[in-house]
DNA sequence: TGGTTATATAAACAATTGGTTATGTGAGTG
DNA sequence: CACTCACATAACCAATTGTTTATATAACCA
């Protein structure tokens, strides 16, 4: 869980068109011309933004003939989350649960990342 | 959970600086200077830092004399949490789990965000 | 009062980002 | 072959980001 995979995790997701994307492809597989069609935006704009994408690690991109059908990987999408687990103490109701006073107790040694 | 919210949150934890600073104030309050100190930057960078998070509702600031003590908003956490959340069964091995499966096809009705 | 400590603000800067238009490439189709 | 369709690349642009140095403000201390 390396500081620059989630630098480019977060900061591929800290765009709506990018989490708008990966929404899309929850549906599956999708080429460029189809995940662009719902944007008010020219195709190279959307090709960026895959890129971007691609680099975080978020898809992957294939190819079929003429098309290159992106497809959502979830790997990195997992690290993000992880990382955020290390803070759901913080949101749990710590006035009425127990459990994650605990935690919050436990995590008092404050490691880094 | 608007878009602008996930925009400033995710930008906000997409620099590792800021992490780390997150991950201090999970031990509790604590000044600039005291937040500034692990970093080798100066300590109006740390105060821009700053007013990223704060902005992205991640942090709060009191007054206590001169200081200007940070604590952590978990708020603005959850809800990055509760949007990766959605992705979760894109991660969790889709082969064995049954369950992850169900909510695979569950969202096949890509809705947006 | 004067000096130090904690923090903020301003101005400058290079680098990055998110978009554009124009053009190239390469696979399919008449 | 000529044409179109799907996508990539290049060059450019304005706006934002992460950092600096220098300076201001405001609270505490002697």
């Amino acid at each position: 869980m390396s500081a620059e995979t989630l630098d480019a995790t977060f900061a591929a997701l800290a765009d709506p068109t990018r989490r708008a994307i990966l929404a899309r492809l929850k549906a599956g597989e999708a080429t460029v011309t189809e995940l662009a069609a719902p944007f008010d935006m020219t195709q190279p704009a959307i090709t960026k933004h895959l890129k971007v994408l691609e680099r975080a690690g978020l898809i992957s991109r294939g190819r079929d003939g003429q098309r290159r059908p992106c497809r959502l990987e979830a790997a990195a999408l997992k690290e993000a989350t992880d990382w955020l687990e290390g803070y759901r103490s913080f949101w749990a109701d710590r006035y009425q649960s127990l459990d994650a006073l605990l935690n919050e107790l436990k995590e008092e040694d404050t490691r880094d990342e």
